[in-house]
DNA sequence: CCTATCTCAGTAAGACTGAGATTA
DNA sequence: CTAATCTCAGTCTTACTGAGATAG
């Protein structure tokens, strides 16, 4: 009874299964960070926090790769949340010192947890041999792009 | 001279590489696509249309997975450059139908070219047994969650 | 009445651009 | 004067939501 469904012609390539696997990667993890409230932005500034101890809004920028006016809104949303706090630097007052609360550790370690479940989730039908083998190609793919892109390393000063 | 960087705690999880391989995908593609004033919704649609030929705009959403407000804006501009013609159907009078034009047919090809080209840009650090495995697992991953997500298909009616 | 079709406006996330104010 | 830091207000793409008008 007319279940087949040919494909369009661009679903075979490359480019459009990235995308598309890319998309449940993104909604898996997504939905596992919304429901603690949280979003990608949330976990990778509390991630780079818990790594570098107090720093300033421009370092963490650097560090986790998000700009600096994502990064206000960022932690305008964190503050609000008292999972970090927000003080002037005495001894440049340019700046602000971001520092990791309690909480906020805590937030941080159920993302992480949610985090995890979420890979498991994703490549589900695959054998570990398989997830690593996808890893290594994946790599592979972003270390040559990422050389002749420019890294996340500092552009011309 | 500390020209090292260690990764980020995220940086090698499947899901962190999927996004980052997709969004060089994606940015080849877009490039391409641009090059000819084209963006992606731009070929989808063109390419469905040559399927299926002359279509409402409902029938093309169906097809191309687009959605029906976005193919709005989609046909809007295609039919300023008059790559496909928005004509009213006599016998439905809720519908246009959508008409390619020989100059839509010209960018189509121009579109795919340029897509072909980008498959090999991206995939150009892996050999051709490589690329083969990463489309298969990537092809897993899809069908796995495609089918406990709704696929392309229809919805509860 | 109900559904299909088309249109318009708005949202969301991630990434990015530009401008301005403050201070080193 | 230059450069760094922070803030605010935009843009862009893809994808989706909701409301409304029209017509079958």
């Amino acid at each position: 009874m007319e279940t087949e469904e040919k494909p369009a012609r661009w679903e075979g390539l490359p480019s459009w299964l990235l995308g598309q696997a890319a998309g449940h990667a993104q909604r898996l993890v997504g939905e596992g960070f919304s429901s603690v409230g949280a979003r990608g932005y949330h976990y990778r500034v509390l991630a780079t926090l818990e790594e570098l101890g107090p720093a300033s809004q421009a370092a963490l920028g650097r560090r986790s790769g998000i700009h600096l006016s994502d990064m206000v809104a960022t932690l305008n949303e964190l503050a609000d949340r008292d999972l970090v706090e927000r003080a002037p630097d005495p001894s440049d007052r340019r700046r602000n010192i971001i520092t990791l609360t309690p909480e906020g550790r805590r937030q941080l370690r159920r993302l992480e947890k949610r985090l995890a479940e979420c890979q498991d989730e994703l490549l589900a039908p695959l054998s570990p041999e398989e997830r690593q083998r996808l890893t290594e190609l994946l790599s592979t793919v972003l270390d040559h792009h990422n050389r002749r892109t420019g890294a996340p390393e500092e552009p011309p000063h």
